[in-house]
DNA sequence: ACTTCTCTTTTGAATTGTTCTAAACTGTTG
DNA sequence: CAACAGTTTAGAACAATTCAAAAGAGAAGT
């Protein structure tokens, strides 16, 4: 693989050196404020991921799926750390993570109290907006035990 | 705007219950009887893994958890069966798939409407009586699909 | 710019949980 | 009890994820 910058034609190079800003206060967060943010050195690769998940709000990624992502967009990042950095911004609290299959685990750039209609017929996930569900009733946990948080996932299939 | 669980016209709080105790004949059905009604043939390793299974009405296994308590229990079935059997059976409706984590797949030999405590700690899952909790304003699904079920998990951990 | 220190990334192997395959086996029926 | 279809088995194959060792790259100091 050739080195990043200078081999390169101009259009896909400048797309990702573009982000480089610093002065005054963006009105969403650029990329590389939120991962420095987060505590976690703003490396090339972390910035890139978190350009693409954060470009969306409601973001629903497998770690493959953020992998290929990544490559169609050119950009150069190993599976592995892929895999890393979803799980060190979901510690981070900058994403989610949505178990609605044993098999593969999906991330989430909603970080707010919300629910998911999931259809299982093609992996899609989809947000339920935060205020419309209301889970009420429930019961007291184990002793000793705290809730850490309350998942409702609404399975959907073709009528 | 509640177009709850597909065809239940204005229902505004769905109560996930329907606790399904059978009042007098518990155990009364036989390993056999019960696998035979499910329209399986009853294999000597079928039919000891219903004797494990629903010896109890609330069980959460995995599928090396039975294959394991059955080595223990002198019942030679390889793990591919066990497989076989907990899909089989859950097809039939006689086991629950339960969703949370992503990883590893439980099976819950309580089949009604009911939910779970999960203990990401150690994996523990523990019941929630089917008619404690009530969710409410389940948005529409989107067009051309159906509710299948609603799920819900309360993650739990060390207070 | 150069060094150094530490944190990151990478590749590929290793693990885990689950499914598949082909052959051997066993209920059931005639 | 023969014959067939349904089952079981061991092990290979798979998919998703994690691990490990070595190379690479920010940050800070000089």
């Amino acid at each position: 693989m050739s080195g990043v910058f200078g081999a390169r034609p101009a259009a896909k190079v400048l797309k990702l050196s573009v982000v480089r800003k610093k002065p005054g206060k963006e009105a969403a967060e650029s990329p590389g404020a939120k991962v420095r943010a987060a505590g976690l050195r703003p490396t090339r690769q972390r910035v890139a991921l978190a350009g693409l998940l954060f470009r969306e709000h409601d973001r629903h990624v497998t770690a493959e799926a953020l992998h290929e992502e990544a490559a169609k967009a050119g950009v150069r990042v190993s599976l592995a750390t892929v895999y890393n950095t979803l799980h060190q911004f979901t510690r981070a609290g900058l994403l989610n993570e949505v178990v609605v299959d044993s098999g593969r685990a999906y991330f989430d750039t909603n970080i707010g109290d919300h629910q998911h209609f999931y259809v299982e017929e093609n992996g899609e996930l989809i947000d339920i907006p935060g205020d419309a569900i209301a889970v009420s009733n429930v019961p007291a946990p184990p002793k000793g035990m705290t809730v850490d948080r309350v998942d409702v996932v609404v399975r959907v299939k073709r009528a």
